[in-house]
DNA sequence: ATGAAAGCGCTAACAA
DNA sequence: TTGTTAGCGCTTTCAT
């Protein structure tokens, strides 16, 4: 075979561009990073060598050399919900802006603990890290506390004033949706919380509680039964709350997902919605204008608040005082169709 | 302040290891990487350094050193749909296995064309890639084919036999859903294609024919219209049947995403699913079994999709031969409440 | 079993 | 404007 048809295809690098065009590495290097120290003919000449030799930077070298990886990675448990789907799609768009990309680190890894796993992630490739909260175990967030490291929480308040972080008005949103309930005659309301070690979830209790002693609605302990955001304990506490005395007339559910499972343990017990009982969620997961009835809910700016996400995080990352913030987005009572007027009127 | 008390936490590294055990650099290397020939009260006296330290490996150099990056790509337009989550999973499962990382590339990030986006990836930091094809643009798969470089194709056949490829028996599961719909006495069946430029989506189609033609079925072309696998056009496409003459009694969706579509299309009409017309789709997602009525469907193993998948792709890269291959997964009908026997039986 | 030394491909002073 | 020279933190021969 002749030498000049290479068998191997071993990238090309910047010494080989270098030597292509008739310069030294560092003109290539300053050409690939845009610096304007190079004159408009070399510049020319070092794009068309590597043009013909196919260079493309090797990003772990320019990594390694700079110091930083241009990465932030993304924690969650897993992908099988519309609420990260829609999460991810603001902190995609965002990080495109600042040509950043994303790693994927899911916590169901066997065998290692949250620390340490967070440990490796720290110090593995990506610059900072977004952490989705609610789908997170307690324990990754007492981990972090422990790392020095540039993190942004999602979809949660740290009212302790040290983390960055990006969440919506669960309160007022709950607030808005029990307010929404007892204007619509409903008096028995049953309601579904998220796990409560999360300022988040309890703020919409709080809420949820905020309106009904507003509207002189007598709380009833046994109506508040404890979810923990997924799917199953929705269908599980809800069958809870339908075997009541009285039966709720309406349940609010701390976010869709659980809505999602609230509304198949209704249909389980033969119960009609929104005839028999009515259902509100929170998040406006994609999911939740598809399910029949569509279900009413609190819209949570789910995208934006990725989006924003990324933003916190690369304030962190650029700017070398990180005094922590928080921003709070508002939320919005999305009246679909699965609420309606109580049935029947008379009990308080 | 003490000049032992460090302000900055510069991360440890295998410098700072190796003195504080007293040995050199490489051995921490050997120690690190599980090499045999380290005597045992070295390698304690290393890691208990490196536990003092906090020490944790710099991927990014390691990655140098190596020549590989240990991650591989996922591309994928958006994560709004249980598909790619239950894909994903099984991806990640095998990933942990092998100890590779993901990154995530999504596809609709402004400003870049498919085949500059895909060299990007290719050349980038990943070992390879992993395309979940049904939701790619065709122009990312034709750009691949220019590329020297290890992907594999999730749910798609490539019968150039080019490619590593995973998917499942598309043809006998349409042949499955179509023989059932027969069976239950429809006659007047609606299909939803699934991108026909796609072989998965083109051999559903035969599959759904071949039923008919096996079971004296008059094909009518009208009853089969064009979808693209995404929600929208399962409910424009679907709306189109219903206002057939004839009316269909039956839709069969290429996908669950385009049934779901569906669901709300009847609905729309003011129809009764599986009363008035029955559905069936493809795939099983999360979601088909928490739709009302649930969503009788082929199911598809994804997560096993996702994992074959990437033992394909380790396969690839770990074996220096590479002779493509094609895995062929097993589908299976699942049987749940959307369709029922054909209201007025009759014409045929 | 361990250390020394070179190098992975790039960036970033510092000179020139 | 350009080249020279050190690294970035790790792996990997090659010696010892």
């Amino acid at each position: 075979m002749s030498d000049n048809e290479a068998i191997y295809t071993t990238a090309a690098t910047i010494y080989d561009v270098a030597r292509e065009a008739g310069v030294s590495d560092a003109t290539v290097s300053r050409v690939f990073n845009n610096k304007h120290n190079v004159k408009t003919t070399t510049r020319e000449r070092v794009l068309q060598a590597a043009e013909k030799l196919g260079y493309v930077a090797n990003v772990q070298a320019r990594n390694l050399a700079r110091g930083k990886s241009n990465m932030i990675g993304l924690l969650v448990p897993g992908l099988d919900n519309g609420y990260i789907g829609e999460i991810i799609r603001g902190i995609d768009q965002e990080l495109a802006y600042a040509d950043y990309e994303l790693m994927l680190y899911t916590t169901h890894r066997k065998g290692t603990t949250e620390s340490a796993y967070l440990q490796y992630v720290a110090n593995g490739f990506v610059d900072g890290l977004l952490l989705v909260v609610p789908l997170l175990s307690i324990t990754f967030l007492e981990a972090l506390g422990t790392l020095n490291y540039a993190y942004v929480l999602i979809d949660e308040v740290d009212h302790s004033g040290n983390s960055f972080s990006v969440a919506s008005t669960n309160w007022q949103g709950a607030y808005d949706a029990t307010t929404y309930l007892i204007q619509l005659g409903h008096r028995q309301i049953g309601f579904i919380t998220g796990m409560l070690e999360l300022n988040s979830a309890k703020e919409r209790l709080n809420g949820h509680l905020a309106a009904l002693r507003d509207n002189d609605v007598t709380v009833r302990q046994d109506l508040i039964v404890d979810g923990d955001f997924v799917q199953a304990s929705g269908f599980e506490q809800s069958l809870r709350l339908l075997d009541l005395e009285p039966r709720p007339t309406a349940i609010v559910a701390s976010n869709d997902m659980m809505a999602l499972g609230a509304l198949d343990a209704i249909r389980e017990r033969g119960l009609q919605i929104p005839h028999d009982i009515s259902v509100i969620g929170f998040d406006d997961i994609p999911q939740a204008s598809t399910t029949h009835p569509k279900l009413s809910t609190v819209r949570q700016p789910l995208e934006q608040m990725g989006r924003v996400g990324v933003q916190l995080l690369l304030e962190q990352l650029e700017a070398s005082e990180r005094q922590p913030r928080r921003v709070t987005l508002t939320t919005q009572l999305v009246v679909r169709d699965s609420c309606q007027p109580v049935n029947n009127v008379g009990d308080t």
